[in-house]
DNA sequence: TCATCATATTGTCATTCAACAAAACGACGA
DNA sequence: TCGTCGTTTTGTTGAATGACAATATGATGA
């Protein structure tokens, strides 16, 4: 289910300065859509992916869509339970990113 | 669809988690070339606009816009002297969002 | 004032993104 | 097995983004 890091040099100081495991998880983090699923996984919440979609009333396909790309950028981890998938936050994940985004603030700041 | 969008509050934490500061400095960061541009700032250098073109090869039109977005973001500010514009990292700024992400963060996740 | 240099803005084009509907996939239960 | 439900994937469309050339703005010196 939770795809591990594919084993790059993804993670040091490449060309633009920055992993791109960190980079996509900016990129997660930066659409006004994905931050209002995230507010829904305040408190541990576990949420199925119809959940997400009825509740920020976004279509049941773009809902699937967003929070691939929030997986993709270590926010969110899945999990499945029979047909349905449950997401909620990773919250190492975000630590994680949120650690090494510092490191590259330092380094360029 | 009375789930609005509540139209004022754009700083403090509320429906949508982030406020538009700490949204713009995602977005700024989630460019590899802003990320490029970034990391000559590194060690508090200075430069100007046609530096920053030079050395990232992109065209100087593109070099102005892509700072702005930094500047918009926090990440970056500007100081003009005579006709030129020089740039360099805003730390400041920078701690400032990281504070308020991750403050996010430890809310949603 | 005028010319010039550095930057900012405008216009345009190609690429990317967000959202939806529709179709494909996968996992149960009858 | 078959049908159904939840999720994912696949087009498709309109909006946003990134890049450039060309032009406009602004500051300085002759």
């Amino acid at each position: 289910m939770d795809q591990p890091t594919p084993a790059a040099d993804t993670r040091s100081a490449g060309p633009t300065g920055l992993g791109s495991d960190t980079q996509e998880f900016l990129k997660a983090l930066g659409s006004p859509t994905r931050q209002r699923i995230m507010m829904l996984f305040a408190q541990g919440a576990e949420l199925s992916v119809g959940q997400v979609a009825e509740r920020t009333g976004i279509s049941q396909a773009t809902a699937s869509q967003q929070l691939t790309l929030l997986r993709r950028g270590r926010v969110v981890t899945s999990r499945r339970e029979g047909k349905t998938v449950y997401y909620r936050a990773d919250r190492d994940g975000a630590v994680a990113a949120l650690a090494e985004l510092q490191s590259y603030l330092t380094t360029c700041c």
